[in-house]
DNA sequence: AAACAGGCCTAAA
DNA sequence: TTTAGGCCTGTT
């Protein structure tokens, strides 16, 4: 499906993979599937990352599509780690074409052919489900303010077990201060249901405002066990899952839905934001049936999501 | 300064 | 069953 190569690039050892199509890390973490990246270094063409996974801090860059390097990562870490966080095993450029050809307006085919380089991410469910509660009814700059914080308070901090010797990103001397300076957490590990259920005081910190209950409940749930995030996934059904994260205070559909995709693999599950509310009124003539994209149908709504923010905002 | 931000809950028809 | 109104906080 790829090929790695081991070789120094950008002045440290690192694995190589190509042959990824067109594949493009800054469309795929910037989509606004994740909040935990973190960009380290923009040089021309080539961008690289920080992005704590579990209890591991990756550091990946990208020069050219379809090819992406880890700095610091062996075999093991390709195969449990990295191809399953980045969807390496998915063929992208087949979906795209899939889902190209699944519907015929011309304005759709044109966000694919912009988007194209996206893939679906295969993030923790536990902190995607955390991640798009504090995501509700707020902004992008705060949400990552706020988890920030919520790591920096709950988990540990990865530069100091991984190859760096300190988080690049902080400016106070590698230990972090506790100003919400925005900057401070991006190298730790994200919070722990049990942890939060343990102490829950300390969502405060991050001024989360009405959330505060719905992560209490959510911590609670999860920590228990009666909201059973890997049976949901191991059910491979986006209604299954629906129902059973619905149950959660604070979790409504479009919460929900973002969860199944990015969290849990319903690759046909369909968030409806504000965003694609827009697009479905002003492009699609005020209706549309996420399954006429068929199984893709979520990949589908990530093209039409990030092709008419890219619009917006140029 | 008032509105708004990548929703959801609750109370009322 | 559907529809307003309110919500923490921070930014513009």
């Amino acid at each position: 499906m790829y090929n790695k190569v081991k070789k120094i690039s950008h002045g440290r050892e690192a694995l190589v993979i190509t042959e990824l199509g067109a594949y493009s890390l800054s469309d795929t973490l910037e989509c606004g599937q994740a909040f935990s990246y973190t960009q380290t270094v923009s040089d021309g063409a080539y961008k690289e990352y920080i992005i704590p996974i579990g209890d591991v801090l990756l550091t990946v860059g990208q020069e050219r599509l379809g090819e992406l390097i880890f700095y610091g990562a062996d075999d093991e870490m390709l195969d449990n780690v990295i191809a399953p966080y980045f969807s390496l095993n998915t063929d992208y450029g087949k979906i795209a074409d899939t889902v190209a050809g699944s519907y015929g307006k011309p304005w759709f085919k044109e966000a694919v052919e912009h988007a194209k380089g996206i893939a679906i991410l295969k993030q923790d469910p536990w902190e995607t489900l955390f991640s798009f509660i504090v995501s509700q009814n707020n902004n992008i700059p705060r949400i990552r303010k706020i988890l920030r914080r919520l790591c920096l308070e709950y988990g540990e901090n990865l530069a100091e077990k991984s190859s760096l010797e300190a988080c690049p990103l902080s400016k106070h001397g590698g230990t972090p201060c506790r100003e919400n300076c925005g900057e401070c957490g991006v190298c730790y590990s994200f919070p722990k249901a049990k942890d939060v259920c343990e102490c829950p005081e300390k969502l405060l910190l991050a001024n989360p405002g009405f959330r505060y209950r719905y992560l209490c409940d959510a911590a609670a749930r999860v920590n228990s066990g009666e909201t059973d995030l890997s049976a949901i996934e191991a059910a491979h059904s986006y209604a299954y899952s629906l129902e059973e994260l619905k149950k959660i205070t604070g979790v409504g559909d479009k919460v929900a839905s973002c969860v199944a995709l990015f969290g849990l693999g319903n690759l046909d599950a369909f968030p409806i934001d504000v965003w694609m509310k827009r697009a479905i009124d002003t492009y699609f003539d005020g209706s549309l049936d996420p399954a006429v994209f068929g199984e893709y149908a979520g990949v589908a709504q990530q093209y039409i999501f990030h092709y008419i923010r890219n619009l917006e905002n140029k």
